[in-house]
DNA sequence: ACACTCATACGATAAACGACGTACTACGAC
DNA sequence: GTCGTAGTACGTCGTTTATCGTATGAGTGT
Protein backbone atom coordinates (compact mmCIF):
# COMPACT_ATOMS: atom_id res chain seq x y z
CA UNK A 1 0.00 0.00 0.00
CA UNK A 2 1.78 3.39 -1.11
CA UNK A 3 1.37 5.90 1.70
CA UNK A 4 -1.76 4.69 2.96
CA UNK A 5 -4.09 7.74 3.37
CA UNK A 6 -4.11 9.44 6.94
CA UNK A 7 -7.10 8.68 8.76
CA UNK A 8 -6.30 11.73 11.35
CA UNK A 9 -6.61 14.92 11.19
CA UNK A 10 -5.10 17.95 11.60
CA UNK A 11 -6.11 19.83 14.54
CA UNK A 12 -4.40 23.09 15.39
CA UNK A 13 -2.61 23.24 18.57
CA UNK A 14 -3.33 25.87 21.00
CA UNK A 15 -1.07 28.25 20.66
CA UNK A 16 -2.05 28.60 17.05
CA UNK A 17 -5.42 29.43 17.84
CA UNK A 18 -6.31 32.74 17.25
CA UNK A 19 -9.02 34.68 18.78
CA UNK A 20 -9.70 36.47 15.11
CA UNK A 21 -10.00 32.55 13.87
CA UNK A 22 -12.55 31.47 16.85
CA UNK A 23 -14.42 34.78 15.96
CA UNK A 24 -14.70 34.19 12.80
CA UNK A 25 -15.56 30.78 12.91
CA UNK A 26 -18.23 31.59 15.16
CA UNK A 27 -19.54 34.31 13.00
CA UNK A 28 -21.47 31.92 10.45
CA UNK A 29 -24.83 31.04 11.22
CA UNK A 30 -24.78 27.62 10.28
CA UNK A 31 -21.57 27.49 12.48
CA UNK A 32 -23.01 28.76 15.30
CA UNK A 33 -25.93 26.40 15.23
CA UNK A 34 -23.34 23.30 15.04
CA UNK A 35 -21.45 24.45 18.15
CA UNK A 36 -24.56 25.55 20.24
CA UNK A 37 -25.49 21.69 19.23
CA UNK A 38 -22.22 20.43 20.56
CA UNK A 39 -22.14 22.81 23.57
CA UNK A 40 -25.15 21.31 24.82
CA UNK A 41 -23.93 17.50 25.17
CA UNK A 42 -21.64 16.68 28.07
CA UNK A 43 -17.98 17.12 28.60
CA UNK A 44 -15.72 15.19 26.23
CA UNK A 45 -19.03 14.14 24.26
CA UNK A 46 -19.22 13.70 20.69
CA UNK A 47 -21.27 13.61 17.80
CA UNK A 48 -21.38 13.16 14.01
CA UNK A 49 -22.08 14.99 11.72
CA UNK A 50 -24.94 13.83 10.94
CA UNK A 51 -27.14 14.84 13.71
CA UNK A 52 -27.17 18.33 13.47
CA UNK A 53 -30.18 18.76 11.35
CA UNK A 54 -28.79 21.69 8.52
CA UNK A 55 -30.64 23.11 5.59
CA UNK A 56 -27.38 22.70 3.64
CA UNK A 57 -26.02 19.79 1.10
CA UNK A 58 -23.58 17.25 2.63
CA UNK A 59 -20.59 19.51 1.21
CA UNK A 60 -21.39 22.09 2.57
CA UNK A 61 -21.39 20.64 6.18
CA UNK A 62 -17.74 19.22 5.75
CA UNK A 63 -17.05 22.69 5.08
CA UNK A 64 -18.08 24.39 7.98
CA UNK A 65 -17.17 21.20 9.88
CA UNK A 66 -13.65 22.01 8.17
CA UNK A 67 -13.57 25.61 9.11
CA UNK A 68 -14.68 24.90 12.89
CA UNK A 69 -11.73 22.50 13.27
CA UNK A 70 -9.15 24.60 11.41
CA UNK A 71 -10.30 27.21 13.81
CA UNK A 72 -9.53 25.23 16.65
CA UNK A 73 -13.21 25.03 17.92
CA UNK A 74 -13.70 21.53 17.83
CA UNK A 75 -12.19 18.47 17.55
CA UNK A 76 -12.74 15.52 15.16
CA UNK A 77 -11.87 11.82 15.26
CA UNK A 78 -12.83 8.97 13.43
CA UNK A 79 -14.87 6.46 14.75
CA UNK A 80 -15.99 3.68 12.07
CA UNK A 81 -17.90 5.12 9.57
CA UNK A 82 -18.78 8.35 11.70
CA UNK A 83 -16.62 11.10 12.55
CA UNK A 84 -17.43 12.01 16.35
CA UNK A 85 -17.29 15.99 16.45
CA UNK A 86 -16.97 17.88 19.94
CA UNK A 87 -15.70 21.03 21.16
CA UNK A 88 -12.46 21.74 22.27
CA UNK A 89 -13.64 23.40 25.62
CA UNK A 90 -10.98 22.75 27.73
CA UNK A 91 -8.25 24.39 25.20
CA UNK A 92 -10.72 27.53 24.64
CA UNK A 93 -11.43 27.72 28.20
CA UNK A 94 -7.57 27.68 28.75
CA UNK A 95 -6.94 30.23 26.06
CA UNK A 96 -9.95 32.58 26.41
CA UNK A 97 -11.71 32.18 29.50
CA UNK A 98 -15.33 32.84 29.60
CA UNK A 99 -15.47 33.45 26.05
CA UNK A 100 -17.49 30.36 24.64
CA UNK A 101 -19.66 30.73 27.59
CA UNK A 102 -20.48 34.50 26.75
CA UNK A 103 -21.12 33.78 23.15
CA UNK A 104 -23.01 30.97 23.63
CA UNK A 105 -24.80 32.83 26.61
CA UNK A 106 -25.72 35.86 24.23
CA UNK A 107 -26.79 33.28 20.88
CA UNK A 108 -29.00 31.44 23.71
CA UNK A 109 -30.32 34.63 25.21
CA UNK A 110 -31.01 35.85 21.09
CA UNK A 111 -32.89 32.74 20.77
CA UNK A 112 -34.95 32.79 23.65
CA UNK A 113 -36.21 36.57 22.61
CA UNK A 114 -36.88 35.45 18.92
CA UNK A 115 -38.22 31.98 19.89
CA UNK A 116 -41.02 33.62 22.39
CA UNK A 117 -42.32 36.42 20.53
CA UNK A 118 -44.53 38.28 22.94
CA UNK A 119 -44.94 36.29 26.67
CA UNK A 120 -45.67 38.71 29.33
CA UNK A 121 -43.96 38.08 32.39
CA UNK A 122 -46.56 36.74 34.96
CA UNK B 1 -29.22 73.69 -1.43
CA UNK B 2 -31.86 71.14 -2.69
CA UNK B 3 -31.58 68.04 0.17
CA UNK B 4 -29.44 69.25 2.21
CA UNK B 5 -26.59 66.20 3.53
CA UNK B 6 -27.92 64.48 6.38
CA UNK B 7 -24.86 64.75 8.71
CA UNK B 8 -25.92 62.16 10.95
CA UNK B 9 -24.87 58.79 10.56
CA UNK B 10 -27.03 55.33 10.50
CA UNK B 11 -26.81 53.18 13.46
CA UNK B 12 -29.01 49.80 13.84
CA UNK B 13 -31.39 49.58 16.82
CA UNK B 14 -30.56 47.24 19.47
CA UNK B 15 -33.10 44.59 18.26
CA UNK B 16 -31.38 44.82 14.76
CA UNK B 17 -27.83 44.01 16.18
CA UNK B 18 -26.92 40.59 15.66
CA UNK B 19 -24.37 38.07 17.01
CA UNK B 20 -23.21 37.10 14.16
CA UNK B 21 -22.75 40.07 12.81
CA UNK B 22 -21.03 41.34 15.89
CA UNK B 23 -18.83 38.23 16.17
CA UNK B 24 -17.94 38.58 12.39
CA UNK B 25 -17.34 42.51 13.19
CA UNK B 26 -14.70 41.76 15.44
CA UNK B 27 -12.78 38.95 13.47
CA UNK B 28 -10.84 41.22 11.96
CA UNK B 29 -7.57 42.30 13.66
CA UNK B 30 -7.41 45.89 12.35
CA UNK B 31 -11.06 46.32 13.98
CA UNK B 32 -10.12 44.11 17.00
CA UNK B 33 -7.75 47.27 17.63
CA UNK B 34 -9.96 49.42 16.94
CA UNK B 35 -12.18 48.16 19.25
CA UNK B 36 -9.59 47.51 21.80
CA UNK B 37 -8.43 50.80 21.86
CA UNK B 38 -11.94 52.40 22.28
CA UNK B 39 -12.73 50.13 25.44
CA UNK B 40 -9.73 51.60 27.21
CA UNK B 41 -11.43 55.00 27.61
CA UNK B 42 -14.26 56.46 29.94
CA UNK B 43 -18.04 55.92 29.25
CA UNK B 44 -19.38 57.53 26.62
CA UNK B 45 -16.09 59.08 25.94
CA UNK B 46 -14.96 59.00 22.18
CA UNK B 47 -12.62 59.70 19.94
CA UNK B 48 -11.71 60.66 16.11
CA UNK B 49 -10.99 57.99 13.87
CA UNK B 50 -7.18 59.25 13.49
CA UNK B 51 -6.88 58.70 17.41
CA UNK B 52 -5.79 55.24 16.05
CA UNK B 53 -2.63 54.50 14.75
CA UNK B 54 -3.02 52.17 12.07
CA UNK B 55 -0.59 51.15 9.08
CA UNK B 56 -3.54 51.24 6.76
CA UNK B 57 -4.69 54.19 4.55
CA UNK B 58 -7.56 56.77 5.37
CA UNK B 59 -10.46 55.30 3.12
CA UNK B 60 -9.42 51.60 4.72
CA UNK B 61 -10.16 52.78 8.01
CA UNK B 62 -13.12 54.68 7.43
CA UNK B 63 -14.20 51.13 6.03
CA UNK B 64 -13.34 49.29 8.69
CA UNK B 65 -15.23 52.04 11.35
CA UNK B 66 -17.94 51.82 9.18
CA UNK B 67 -18.46 47.73 9.70
CA UNK B 68 -18.29 48.14 12.93
CA UNK B 69 -20.55 50.97 12.99
CA UNK B 70 -23.62 48.70 10.96
CA UNK B 71 -22.89 46.13 13.46
CA UNK B 72 -23.99 47.80 16.02
CA UNK B 73 -20.36 47.40 18.02
CA UNK B 74 -19.54 51.66 18.03
CA UNK B 75 -21.30 54.79 17.43
CA UNK B 76 -20.47 57.25 15.50
CA UNK B 77 -21.83 61.48 15.75
CA UNK B 78 -20.15 64.60 13.99
CA UNK B 79 -18.62 66.52 16.24
CA UNK B 80 -17.48 69.93 14.10
CA UNK B 81 -14.82 68.48 11.65
CA UNK B 82 -14.07 65.05 13.38
CA UNK B 83 -16.37 62.35 14.20
CA UNK B 84 -16.28 60.62 17.77
CA UNK B 85 -16.71 56.80 18.19
CA UNK B 86 -17.46 55.43 21.00
CA UNK B 87 -18.65 51.99 21.96
CA UNK B 88 -21.99 51.18 22.43
CA UNK B 89 -21.11 49.21 25.74
CA UNK B 90 -24.78 49.79 27.12
CA UNK B 91 -26.76 48.52 24.43
CA UNK B 92 -24.09 45.51 23.79
CA UNK B 93 -24.15 44.82 27.78
CA UNK B 94 -27.75 44.53 27.41
CA UNK B 95 -27.82 42.40 24.51
CA UNK B 96 -25.07 39.96 25.01
CA UNK B 97 -24.31 40.52 28.64
CA UNK B 98 -20.53 39.65 29.33
CA UNK B 99 -19.47 39.30 25.25
CA UNK B 100 -17.46 42.39 25.03
CA UNK B 101 -15.74 41.60 28.15
CA UNK B 102 -14.97 38.30 27.34
CA UNK B 103 -13.54 38.92 24.04
CA UNK B 104 -11.42 41.54 25.10
CA UNK B 105 -10.42 39.68 28.29
CA UNK B 106 -9.08 37.49 25.62
CA UNK B 107 -7.63 39.58 23.77
CA UNK B 108 -5.67 41.42 26.10
CA UNK B 109 -4.65 37.95 27.34
CA UNK B 110 -3.09 37.18 23.83
CA UNK B 111 -1.39 40.13 23.80
CA UNK B 112 0.42 39.56 27.17
CA UNK B 113 1.13 36.16 25.45
CA UNK B 114 3.00 37.78 22.68
CA UNK B 115 4.12 41.11 23.90
CA UNK B 116 6.18 39.32 26.78
CA UNK B 117 8.37 36.68 24.43
CA UNK B 118 9.80 34.77 27.15
CA UNK B 119 9.41 35.53 30.83
CA UNK B 120 10.10 32.71 33.18
CA UNK B 121 8.14 32.79 35.65
CA UNK B 122 9.92 34.11 39.26
C1' DA C 1 -18.41 -9.44 -3.61
C1' DC C 2 -22.03 -6.12 -3.11
C1' DA C 3 -24.67 -2.48 -1.37
C1' DC C 4 -25.33 1.13 1.83
C1' DT C 5 -23.95 5.02 4.73
C1' DC C 6 -20.90 8.72 6.33
C1' DA C 7 -17.98 11.81 5.04
C1' DT C 8 -14.15 13.85 1.71
C1' DA C 9 -12.13 15.82 -2.48
C1' DC C 10 -12.32 18.50 -6.36
C1' DG C 11 -14.11 21.87 -9.34
C1' DA C 12 -17.26 25.67 -10.35
C1' DT C 13 -19.64 29.90 -9.33
C1' DA C 14 -21.46 33.92 -7.38
C1' DA C 15 -21.02 36.95 -3.56
C1' DA C 16 -18.54 39.32 0.00
C1' DC C 17 -14.30 41.24 1.76
C1' DG C 18 -9.98 44.00 2.50
C1' DA C 19 -7.14 46.97 0.54
C1' DC C 20 -6.14 50.78 -2.44
C1' DG C 21 -6.32 55.45 -5.19
C1' DT C 22 -8.64 59.43 -6.58
C1' DA C 23 -12.01 62.80 -6.26
C1' DC C 24 -15.02 65.00 -3.29
C1' DT C 25 -17.53 67.31 0.83
C1' DA C 26 -17.83 69.45 5.39
C1' DC C 27 -15.85 72.14 8.94
C1' DG C 28 -12.79 75.37 11.14
C1' DA C 29 -8.99 78.80 10.95
C1' DC C 30 -6.79 82.38 8.69
C1' DG D 1 -12.87 84.29 0.39
C1' DT D 2 -8.65 80.50 0.69
C1' DC D 3 -6.40 76.79 2.78
C1' DG D 4 -5.78 72.71 5.46
C1' DT D 5 -7.69 68.87 7.91
C1' DA D 6 -11.02 64.93 8.74
C1' DG D 7 -13.54 61.93 6.71
C1' DT D 8 -16.71 59.94 2.67
C1' DA D 9 -17.87 58.05 -1.95
C1' DC D 10 -16.90 55.43 -5.72
C1' DG D 11 -14.63 52.34 -8.56
C1' DT D 12 -11.20 48.61 -8.88
C1' DC D 13 -8.54 44.58 -7.96
C1' DG D 14 -7.27 40.28 -5.95
C1' DT D 15 -8.56 37.02 -2.32
C1' DT D 16 -11.58 34.59 0.40
C1' DT D 17 -16.06 32.59 1.25
C1' DA D 18 -20.44 29.91 1.00
C1' DT D 19 -22.76 27.17 -1.75
C1' DC D 20 -23.45 23.47 -4.86
C1' DG D 21 -22.78 18.99 -7.83
C1' DT D 22 -20.40 14.99 -8.87
C1' DA D 23 -17.15 11.59 -8.05
C1' DT D 24 -14.59 9.02 -4.52
C1' DG D 25 -12.95 6.66 -0.33
C1' DA D 26 -13.54 4.19 4.15
C1' DG D 27 -16.17 1.35 7.07
C1' DT D 28 -20.18 -1.89 8.22
C1' DG D 29 -23.37 -5.36 7.22
C1' DT D 30 -25.24 -9.07 4.15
Amino acid sequence: MPTAPVRVLEHPAPEEITLEGVLHALSDPTRLRIVRFLWRLEEDEGAPCSAIELEITKSTTTHHFRVLREAGVISQVYRGTAKMNALRRRDLGALFPGLLDAILAADAARHEREDVPARSPA
